[in-house]
RNA sequence: GCCGAUGUAGCUCAGUUGGCCAGAGCAGCUGAUUUGUAAUCAGCAGGUCGUGGGUUCGAAUCCCUCCAUCGGCUCCA
């Protein structure tokens, strides 16, 4: 007999080799059928898995995301085998689960393509498999047996993952006809997906190495019942409503041209509105925190990013350099605006009493991202950064890092962007060469991000290879509405930059320093700050979305008075009314299509005029009801007050 | 850059296996309607079918080039 050590600590009594399942059965024969997965002293095993010693143990249902996981690696077993069985000779990669599916890497063959076309049949073929109900079976084998499985199969890519494994640790998993190389956990039985469905095919570079093979990678979501699926799916297409994309052109903020190029956004005047509220508020707060202006040209001599180092590591696949009529000049546009505030710090002696010097500017910058990867405002070939460099001593590092992540905090919570994440990305550890500056610099500047952000109590993640080639980051990222990660603010610490520069102070004791510099940009670029606010809240009519907060609609022109005088009491010059030639069209009936994104809309009408009272609808939420005019002035001015302190 | 898909009016989309002057709704304009919260009626106008080339008696439709967009990969100073 052995122990089992149950979550509650309640501790029961199994005979040796009892099985998860088994052990789920005992409690109720019900959870057996939600259970996917099981941790036996905390490592996640299959259901089926022969426990043979005293263990603590916790089931795991597909709440769980040790229950999703072996649900979803199951999944992606069952399309290979649907895969293998529609396509005979197909190759496998890896098919792991992820946050929300799973995918499988596959190559079908020389001059074979699976495209979205086949997705509808290979779903369908994994139904069938499914309803077969075969077991996932778990088998040990040599790294020999392995490697003469998968030699006789062809499957040149297993093979190469087989060789990095260490005898001994290798386990193969099958079920119906398809056997894969896998650490596991899986199901017990493929009766437990019940709904499927492929979502989209991509290619994908073997081992992510852009040098080696592109293999198809075919994404997909599972679920053990059918509702879950439709709900899923539903939630997919609200997401959709929310992209900024969408939202963007339906609001007319921003568009692009395919005369002016690719990834160069154009702001409408309703976008250049929305930009220029964040740019002031943004302002009024870094004024707040000690930081001064500056304004720097759009290009500089190629040079100035030869001695920053940019141009060795970007130059080749950078919008290339400006001639100019004088023989050997160049320019470039600059992709950054560090260089030239280094030049602003120099361009006269400092000493230790001028420091911290805080420079900020909304600088615009270009940099030729690859075609495939510009993504609407999320990311673009030209974008104006909310950009400032602090200039500081060793002993004020510290204290300034601190500062510039209360900015981030602060804004983000006036924004009412709770959603993030904070990233700690420091180099990667094998390949140093990446990267510029000494060893020393490097562990100075990670030390000084790790214990400011620990300091702030940022639960943080450490990220290793994410750093800047010049320093390490502390970022803070967040999710678009259909889940995609993006890096918005950005704090980085660099002993690099002055080196190159070779910038200097007078200490107090009257010898040259080197400052310290910190790049900081809390939105990190107006472009996709915008585009991330717009999914966060495009939903809700958030009150600084549109200029136009508060529309005024008289329902026929004898009001047109009375709500002029509205208009006075409220008060701020973001309430618009529609006292115009346009409500005599109008009428009742509203059918500008504009008013949609109105997070408020009063009409007025006879009772109003009586009662010296408005009605209100916020969009979205439907009516207030009626109210003073004064109550409603105070509401909008609170919540308008609160946005934009 | 790579793999796959897409590109028809300002917007959302129809357009069958290539065949008469390319269609609809919304938006726009003109006129009527004066009507209390998502669509009043009538009429008008609007398109080098992304671009350039090719096949064909004939191309929005088939083939190629390029441009752009979408889903990923790689990249992201």
């Amino acid at each position: 007999m052995i122990n089992i050590t149950l979550p509650d600590n309640s501790v029961k009594e199994f005979s040796e080799n009892v099985s998860g399942i088994e052990i789920a059965n005992s409690i109720s024969p019900r959870l057996a059928k939600e259970v996917f997965s099981i941790s036996v002293d905390g490592e996640v095993w299959d259901l089926t898995r022969k426990i043979d010693h005293d263990a603590a143990i916790k089931l795991h249902k597909f709440d769980d995301v040790e229950g999703k996981h072996a649900f979803w690696h199951s999944s992606a077993h069952l399309m290979a085998e649907a895969l293998e069985s529609l396509y005979p000779g197909t190759k496998f990669g890896i098919g792991p689960s992820i946050e929300n599916g799973f995918y499988y890497d596959v190559d079908p063959g020389e001059g074979k393509v699976i495209s979205d076309a086949d997705l509808p049949k290979i779903e369908a073929k994994m139904l069938e498999l499914a309803r077969q109900k075969n077991e996932y079976t778990r088998k040990n084998i040599s790294k020999k047996e392995a490697l003469d499985y998968f030699s006789k199969k062809g499957d040149e890519y297993k093979l190469e993952l087989i060789n990095e494994l260490e005898d001994g640790t290798i386990t193969l998993y099958s079920q119906g006809n398809f056997t894969d190389l896998c650490r596991g956990p899986h199901l017990p039985n493929t009766e437990n997906i019940k709904a499927i469905k492929l979502l989209s095919v991509a290619g994908a570079y073997w081992r992510g190495d852009e040098k080696r093979k592109q293999l198809t990678r075919i994404y997909g979501i599972t679920f053990p019942k059918q509702k879950m699926l439709t709900e899923y799916l539903e939630m997919l297409e609200k997401a959709k409503e929310r992209d900024h994309r969408k939202v963007g052109k339906e609001l007319e903020l921003f568009t692009f041209s395919q005369s002016v190029g690719q990834g160069l956004p154009l702001w409408l005047p309703k976008g250049a509105q929305l930009r220029e509220r964040l740019e002031n508020f943004l302002r009024k707060v870094q004024k707040k925190y000690g930081y001064d202006q500056v304004i720097t040209p759009h290009i500089g001599q190629k040079e100035l990013y030869v001695t920053s180092g940019h141009y060795a590591k970007y130059g080749q696949d950078s919008f290339q350099p400006i001639n100019t009529p004088a023989e050997g000049e160049e320019f470039l546009l600059k992709p950054m605006n560090c260089p030239h505030h280094c030049e602003i710090f120099k361009y006269k002696p400092r000493s230790y009493k001028d420091l911290p010097i805080r420079m900020a500017e909304f600088g615009t910058v270009y940099r030729y991202e690859q075609s495939g990867e510009l993504h609407g405002l999320t990311r673009v070939r030209g974008f104006t950064q909310d950009d400032a460099h602090i200039f500081c001593t060793s002993d004020q590092l510290k204290d300034e890092f601190l500062k510039v992540i209360d900015i981030i905090l602060y804004i983000f919570k006036v924004l009412d962007f709770n959603d993030f994440t904070a990233q700690i990305s420091l180099r990667d550890k094998e390949n140093k060469e990446k990267y510029i500056g000494s060893d020393e610099n490097w562990e100075k500047a990670e030390r000084a991000i790790i214990e400011a952000s620990a300091e702030k109590g940022l639960q943080t993640v450490v990220e290793y290879g994410e750093a800047a080639f010049y320093g390490p980051k502390l970022d803070f990222m967040v999710k678009d509405a259909i889940g995609r990660k993006w890096q918005l603010g950005t704090i980085q610490v660099d002993y690099n930059l002055p080196e190159r520069f070779e910038l200097e102070y007078i200490g107090s004791d009257d010898q040259k320093h080197r400052p310290v510099m910190i790049h900081r940009a809390p939105f990190g670029s107006m472009e996709r700050f915008v585009a991330v606010l717009i999914e966060h809240t495009a939903g809700k009519f958030p009150l600084w979305l549109t200029p136009e907060q508060v529309v005024i609609l008289p329902i026929s022109e004898k009001y047109n008075e009375y709500a002029e005088k509205l208009l006075n009491v409220l008060n701020n010059s973001d309430i618009r009314t529609l006292v115009d030639d346009r409500n005599e069209k109008i009428g009742k009936k509203i059918r500008d299509n504009e008013l949609k994104r109105i997070p408020y809309l009063l009409i007025i009408g006879e009772n109003e005029m009586k009662e010296n009272t408005v009605s209100v609808r916020r969009q979205g939420e439907g009516d207030k009801g009626i109210m003073p005019i004064e109550a409603f002035s105070e509401l909008i001015n609170n919540e308008i007050e609160r946005q934009l302190k």
